[in-house]
DNA sequence: TATTGTTATACTCTATAACTATA
DNA sequence: TATAGTTATAGAGTATAACAATA
C-alpha cells in the first residue's frame, strides 16, 4: 500500500500492465484461446483458482481452506443448524461434510450436539475456542478480500459481487 | 405423473405426502450466510461448480470435461505449440498436462510430434479425427453456454464475460 | 544453470452407493 | 417410505519434488 504513493495516480494501471507483461513473458508466445474466449466458464474458473490460491496463501498461518472457512462462518451465523441444512446451504455433499466436520471438531473448533427435536440429526455449534479462532480467521479472510479488490479494482469487484449474489 | 390416475385412492395419499414434504421444505429455516455474503470467492465458486456440472452433463455423450475441452481448443487454435506453452496459457501444471494429453492421445484426438527447434519439447497437434470430434464437441459446448445464458440472462452473462476476460 | 517433459506422492474435492437409526 | 448421518470408493484436480535429456 505505502509504496503505491511513490508511483503516483497511474499506479494501478501500471501495476496491472506490469503484471500482464510478466504473465506474457512467462508464456513467451501470444497464444490464441480460440473459442474459449466465448466461454464464461473458462474465465470464471481462472478467477476461482486465483481466489483459492490467494485465500490459502493469505490464511496459511491458520491452515484454513475455503470450504472450512465457509462451514465455520455459516455455523457461527446459525448455531444449532443440522448437517443437512449446512450442506444444502453451501452446496456440498453431506458425505463430504462429515469429514470436514471431523477435522474441525478434532481441532476443537466445532461441536456436534444431539438435536432436541430429531434424534437422527446433529445440532452444530462453535466452541469457545472456535469462536475466538474464527474472529482472527475472518480478519485474515478480509485481508484476502482486499487482495482481490486490489487485483480486480473496487468497482469491478462490487459489480461482480452483486451480479453473482442472486445466482445461488 | 400419469400413473397417479391409475392408482385411484392412493392418489390422495401421494398428494398428501407431497404437500407435507413441501411444508417441511418451507418450514426449513432460512439460513444466514454470515460474512460469506461479502466474499466474492464464495459466489464465484458456486457459479463455477454450476457451470462445471452443466458442462459435463451437456457433453456427457462425448465424455469430455472442461479441462480436456480447453486443451483441445487451444491446440486447435495454435497447432504445434509446446506443452509448456499450453500449460502456461491454461494455468495448469505441466505435470498434470502430461496425463491429460496421454488420455487425449489414447483416444486418438491429439498427437505429440518432435519439435523442429527444441529437442526437449513436443509440438502438439490435433489428429484428423480429433478435429472432426472437436467440431461436434464445440457445438455441444455452445449448447452448454446457451444454458448459462438462460440461467444468468444474456445481459448479465455478457457483462460477466467482458469483466472477467482481462483478468487472466 | 535453467527448462522440458515426465514420474511420483499427498491432499482436496466431486459423485455415488450403500448402510443404520431414526422419522 | 423417506431422511440424517456415516462409510467407502472412484476419479478429477492441485501442489510439490525429483529426475533425465537438452538448452
Amino acid at each position: 500500500m505505502s509504496d503505491r504513493q511513490l508511483t503516483g495516480p497511474s499506479t494501478d494501471l501500471g501495476a496491472t500492465r506490469i503484471a500482464r507483461r510478466e504473465r506474457m513473458r512467462r508464456r513467451r508466445q501470444v497464444i490464441d484461446l480460440g473459442v474459449l474466449d466465448a466461454h464464461l466458464g473458462y474465465f470464471v474458473r481462472r478467477l476461482q483458482v486465483w481466489i483459492f490460491q490467494d485465500f490459502v496463501r493469505t490464511l496459511s498461518a491458520f491452515d484454513i481452506r475455503p470450504a472450512q472457512f465457509s462451514v465455520l462462518v455459516v455455523i457461527e451465523a446459525n448455531q444449532g443448524l443440522s448437517q443437512a441444512d449446512l450442506a444444502g446451504t453451501l452446496g456440498i455433499e453431506r458425505a463430504r461434510l462429515v469429514r470436514l466436520l471431523d477435522g474441525l471438531e478434532r481441532r476443537g473448533f466445532t461441536r456436534r450436539k444431539a438435536s432436541p427435536i430429531d434424534r437422527r440429526s446433529h445440532a452444530l455449534f462453535l466452541t469457545e475456542s472456535g469462536q475466538a479462532a474464527l474472529k482472527r480467521i475472518k480478519a485474515a479472510a478480509a485481508e484476502h478480500e482486499a487482495h482481490l479488490t486490489e487485483r480486480l479494482g473496487a468497482r469491478k469487484r462490487e459489480a461482480l459481487l452483486s451480479a453473482l449474489r442472486d445466482f445461488v
